[in-house]
DNA sequence: TTTAGGG
DNA sequence: CCCTAAA
């Protein structure tokens, strides 16, 4: 191990909306470069700067205007939707790309909208997608219709083609890659007709309930890796090809939208359909109120960034050393307020009922492709395959850069969405609904994956050295995912070993969030959000959160075990439902924190505090032993050890999460009682006083 | 701002 | 984790 080396990463370029200009931060810019030390850098360290990053731009990025390139991944059907609206601020597109690493369960999705008119778009939109098959299939419009585009313009995405309406005017072309490798070359694709009845899923323009699931699911043949003819990557494909994604383990074999109710295991029984309401339009009769299953694994925000463009200046992600003037104020500032504010936009309640916007994330969602900057020489390779991301022409940047390594996420794709809105909705309600879709699932909590050839690096402890990702060889290989936080899973569904149930490596799970997120059709979305936080403090306070007491020399765990955003390993295939603003139209847009349990170190370190001071005292026990863990507020540690007296009393069957040691919890157990004790001695004191003085 | 508790 | 009364 070299010691003292350093590995830097900088990711540049998530394709998630820039912050708004006037709110970024002099550090931010969309890129974080993070500095570590490369023998104390460790999978988790990884994983947690990624989400921290993620999610910190999620934060600032409700910008409604930003383009949105929702993008469906299907394991083995590529379906593209496309919708370019004469708009461009508002430009909405909608394709599909092919996750490309999936073996089963078909993924669909299906968009029909009616009544465009009011935003210039005449021609009624319908369009279908799903299709299984070994390939992936494209559905397009006919090309021979003037309105359309071509198959090929439709992919890449030149076509300035409206939907038409596919039922009468569509080719399906099914892209039987034999070999992804065959088409990384130059994207191409080789069309295959089938049939387009085994497309299924709509009928008389009517997408029925169980469309999602409708598709030609039999279809076994394993699904290949697709280089997408990716429209919105700015950055050329690069020479590599296309590492055979199998993003191993994906296998999608949860239903998205199914019915099925024995797929509990799967999480994703009921696709929450929660209708909108309150639209404008006035109702019909049936309701033809349609499910849009954006049933996008992979929604992709249009690039604001350009990758390969490394920030250099390291002091921006350099640990702030804040004044110490109030733990409250530095606490405040790293919370949550663009989030707050918004309040103050969505006032104007609607007549939304209960949920709006129901999504679901599919736990895999490999980022769309990676970018590397060798070395500056602005050699960028970018993979457009759903699958796992490779990375490639490395080998000489990292050796020269002395074990430093630069990742650019081209971009991260969104876990599944689902969306159910009126046909008689705008464009622009659509828009914004998407985009509250989306900014539900980023909010609530994602956390990253990381996959190395194909394979879940599961250990977080392991540094990158151990697993490899320092490997030139197999930094070709690296990927990463994002997976809906688990943590909110019930305790059934994910306390048992997944692994035993899951035969392939890849996690499936879904997430919901049932959202009430109904704008006003005419009324503009809450307005862009200044973020107040700073990409590198988040970075930051993911590394700093490691808690330091003063005396932890104790602490037999290594320093690499400093799990900041634990990362429940049993939670893989769990079902996250995570109620999404359920209340009010009032307080829509405010996001919970993000879960962030404590490790088992952090808890140590409170213990350990509380030991020494007592439990009236969490401002002192904040500064005590978490002073650096800028998202663990006082608040937090009391509640931390609220749950943690709990803990220990409950048996240990009863417990969930990750496992606090025993010997932690009897020091919690006796910890409390020695201070409660004392309590009742001051109180006791006090009273007497109090007695003696009437 | 902190503490303390309920949700 | 959130919310908030009370200190």
């Amino acid at each position: 191990m070299v010691l003292q080396k350093r590995l830097d990463y900088g990711f540049n370029g998530y394709q998630v909306p820039a912050m708004p200009r006037a709110s970024r931060s002099a550090r931010g810019r969309g890129c974080v470069r993070k500095k570590v030390d490369n023998n104390q850098m460790c999978a988790f360290d990884l994983l947690a700067t990624v989400a921290g990053k993620l999610l910190q731009e999620s934060e600032h990025s409700p910008a409604p205007s930003n383009a949105l390139v929702v993008k469906d991944q299907h394991p083995v059907a590529k379906g593209i939707v496309k919708q370019e609206q004469v708009d461009e601020e508002n430009q909405l597109k909608i394709e599909s790309c092919d996750q490309g690493s999936c073996n089963e369960s078909l993924v669909a999705s299906e968009i029909r909208l009616q009544d465009l008119k009011r935003n210039n778009i005449s021609k009624e939109l319908s369009g279908v997608q799903s299709v299984g098959g070994s390939g992936h299939s494209y559905i397009t419009t006919n090309p021979e219709h003037s309105e359309y585009g071509s198959a090929e313009d439709l992919v890449v995405g030149k076509g300035k083609s409206t939907f038409g309406n596919f039922l009468n005017n569509v080719e399906r072309h099914s892209l039987g890659f034999s070999k992804c490798e065959d088409n990384a070359e130059d994207g191409s694709v080789r069309p295959v007709n089938i049939d387009a009845r085994k497309i299924g899923s709509v009928t008389n323009g009517t997408i029925p309930d169980t469309c999602s699931t409708e598709g030609p699911m039999e279809l076994g043949r394993k699904p290949q890796a697709l280089v997408s003819s990716d429209s919105s990557v700015e950055v050329p494909l690069g020479r590599d090809h296309v590492t055979h994604s199998s993003l191993s383990g994906c296998r999608d074999d949860v239903k998205v939208g199914s019915r099925d109710d024995d797929e509990n295991s799967s999480g994703c029984t009921q696709p929450s359909n929660v209708a909108l309401k309150g639209f404008r339009s006035p109702p019909r009769i049936g309701d033809r109120r349609i499910r849009k299953l954006l049933a996008s694994k992979y929604w992709k925000m249009a690039p604001k960034l350009k990758c390969g463009e490394l920030s250099n200046s390291d002091e921006e992600t350099k640990p702030v050393h804040r004044s110490r003037k109030s733990s409250y104020t530095r606490q405040r500032s790293q919370r949550n307020f663009p989030l707050k504010k918004r309040k103050l936009f969505d006032g104007s309640s609607i007549s939304t009922s209960d949920g709006g916007i129901s999504s679901e994330g599919v736990s895999n969602s490999p980022i769309k492709g990676i970018h590397k900057d060798v070395m500056g020489s602005g050699a960028t390779v970018h993979e457009a395959s759903g699958a796992s991301s490779s990375v490639a022409g490395l080998q000489a940047a990292f050796q020269s850069r002395d074990s430093h390594v630069k990742l650019c996420i081209k971009s991260f794709c969104v876990p599944e969405l689902f969306i159910e809105i009126p046909e008689t909705a705008t464009v622009g309600s659509l828009k914004r609904t998407v985009m509250e879709a989306v900014a539900a699932v980023l909010g609530d909590g994602l956390r990253v994956g990381v996959l190395l050839q194909g394979k879940k690096v599961r250990d977080d402890n392991k540094t990158l050295l151990q697993t490899g990702i320092c490997n030139e060889d197999k930094l070709d290989t690296l990927g990463f995912t994002l997976e809906p936080n688990a943590t909110d899973a019930p305790p059934s569904v994910c306390s048992e070993d997944p692994s035993s149930r899951l035969p392939s490596d890849t996690p499936q799970s879904l997430t919901r969030y049932p959202a009430s997120t109904v704008l006003d059709p005419g009324t503009p979305i809450a307005s862009p959000d200044p973020p107040v936080t700073n990409i590198s403090n988040c970075v930051e306070s993911d590394h700093d959160s490691v808690p330091s007491p003063t005396d932890m020399s104790a602490d037999k765990t290594t320093s690499d075990s400093r799990a900041l955003v634990a990362v429940p390993a049993l939670s893989v295939e769990a079902l996250a439902v995570v109620p999404f603003n359920r209340k009010s139209r009032r307080s829509e847009m405010v996001q919970r924190r993000i879960r962030r349990p404590f490790s088992v170190s952090e808890v140590e370190a409170l213990v350990q505090a509380v030991e020494k001071l007592g439990t009236g005292r969490w401002r002192d026990v904040k500064l005590r032993a978490f002073d650096n863990a800028k998202h663990r507020t006082y608040v937090d540690l009391k509640d931390k050890w609220k749950t943690l007296v709990h803990t220990a009393r409950i048996s240990p069957q009863q417990r969930r999460g990750e496992p606090v040691p025993q010997e932690l919890l009897d020091r919690v157990l006796s910890a409390h009682a020695y201070w409660s004790q004392q309590q009742a001695k001051q109180q006791a004191k006090q009273q007497s006083e109090t007695c003696l003085l009437l």
